[in-house]
DNA sequence: GTGGTCTAGACCACC
DNA sequence: GTGGTCTAGACCACA
C-alpha cells in the first residue's frame, strides 16, 4: 500500500480498515487482523496500526476483546458514514468553498470537472 | 496575526504575502518588508519570515537584491495563481470527489450547500 | 571534518553525503543517519543538517519515510552527476574560458599545469 | 549592469573598471569616474563603488588624490596582469581540475568545449 | 526513535 | 541597513 505524505499514516490505515467495512468484507461482529499482522500487510510499523486501532475504538467502528483481538462494531457502519459526512460538511467543504473564492472558480467548472472524474 | 496549528507557520505567512500581493497593496518590483520588519509585525521570529522568502523566492514570486532586500516579482501574479489553480485542480478536487462517491453524496447536494455559503 | 569557511557548511555536508554515495558507502534504498546522528558524527548543529537533507531531497537525491529517516533515492547517483556536470559545463567552465581570454592563456598553458596537477 | 549572483558586486566592479583600464579606455594616469558617477551609471549604491576603489587602491590599480578623485596608477596593467594570473593560476585552475577529475572530465572535453566557445 | 517547526540570539558579508 | 548562516534548545506529531 502506498501512502500519501500530507496525511498521518495511521488515518491513512484508518480509511483502509473503514472502507474493508463499508464494503462488507470485513463484516459485522467479526474479528480483524492483529496487530501484526496487518502490520506486516502493510509494510508498517505495528505500533502504527495499533494508533489507528485506538482511534477506531474511541470512535466505535471497533472493539477490543483482551487477549483475543479488534472485532467489527455492531454499530460500525453508520458511524462511519456520520463521521465521514461530518467531516465532509464541516471541514472539507468550507474549505473548498474558499479555495473557489479565492482563485475565482465556479460551480460550472467543478460540475464540469466531476463528469471528467465520473468517466475515469 | 493569528496562526492556525494545523498548518506551519511560514506557509500561513507566505499564503500572507501572496494575498497582499494579489489584492496589489504589494505591487510588482515594488519592494515587500524585510524579514525583520514582517517578523516584528506578525510577532514572529525573522528566521521564520526567511524561510516564507526563500519558499517564495523558490516559487519564483518574489526575488532577491542582495544587502537590499526582497521585491515582488514580475510574473508574481501568474505564479501565485497557478500554484494554486494546480494544487486545488491535482488534489484537492480529485480528494473531494474520492470522499463523494465514498459517501453517496450528489452534486446537488454540494450545490445547495454552495449557495447557503454563498448567503453567509 | 573541517570546513571551509567560503562556503555554506550545509552546503559542504550536502559535497560529503553525495561523496559518500558515490563511493557506494551509502547505496541505494539504503538508510543514511538521522540529522542527530550525522549532526553528531561532523560536530554540527542537527538544523544545518536539516536544511543539507532539505536541499538533498529537493534535488531528488534522498527521499524521507515519516518518522524512520532520510533514504538514498533510487536515481542518487545520476542526479547528482548530472547536478555536478550541469554546474560545470554552463558555468564554471564558460567563467574559464572568460578568465582565460582576457588574461590571453591558452589551453597548452592548462594542459601543462594539468599535467602537474595530475602528479602531485 | 547587471550582476552575477554568486559573486560580490563590488568585485564585479572592480573587473569592469579593470577592463577599462585594460582596454585603454581609460588610461594610466587619467582620472575616472567619480564614486557617485560610477555609482548612477551601474544602477548601485555609491558605498559599494566606494569599495571597489578601496580594494582597487590597495592593489595599486588606482590611486587617489584627496577632494579631486581617483586616477589610474601608473603600474595599473600589470598589477591587474598579475592580480588575475595569481588567482587564475593558485585557486582557479587547481579548483577545475578537482572537479575535473570528480566528475571524470578529460581534457579532450575541454578542449572541445573551448572550441565550441571560441566560434561563438 | 524520527523529522519538522519555531524561537532567541549571534556573527558575517554585503549594500 | 539588508539577507544568510549557524547554534542551542525547545516542543510537537508521527512511527
Amino acid at each position: 500500500m502506498e501512502f500519501d505524505n500530507n496525511k498521518p499514516i495511521y488515518l491513512q490505515i484508518a480509511d483502509f480498515v473503514c472502507d474493508k467495512i463499508l464494503r462488507n468484507e470485513w463484516s459485522a461482529a467479526g474479528r480483524i487482523p492483529s496487530v501484526r499482522e496487518l502490520g506486516a500487510d502493510l509494510q508498517v510499523n505495528p505500533n502504527t496500526v495499533m494508533r489507528t486501532y485506538d482511534y477506531l475504538q474511541g470512535e466505535e467502528i471497533i472493539f477490543n476483546k483482551r487477549g483475543i483481538g479488534y472485532f467489527v462494531a455492531e454499530t460500525a457502519v453508520q458511524n462511519i458514514v456520520k463521521l465521514n459526512r461530518t467531516e465532509f460538511f464541516s471541514h472539507q467543504l468550507p474549505m473548498l468553498f474558499n479555495t473557489m473564492n479565492a482563485l475565482g472558480i465556479t460551480l460550472e467548472e467543478i460540475k464540469s470537472q466531476y463528469e471528467a472524474f465520473l468517466k475515469k
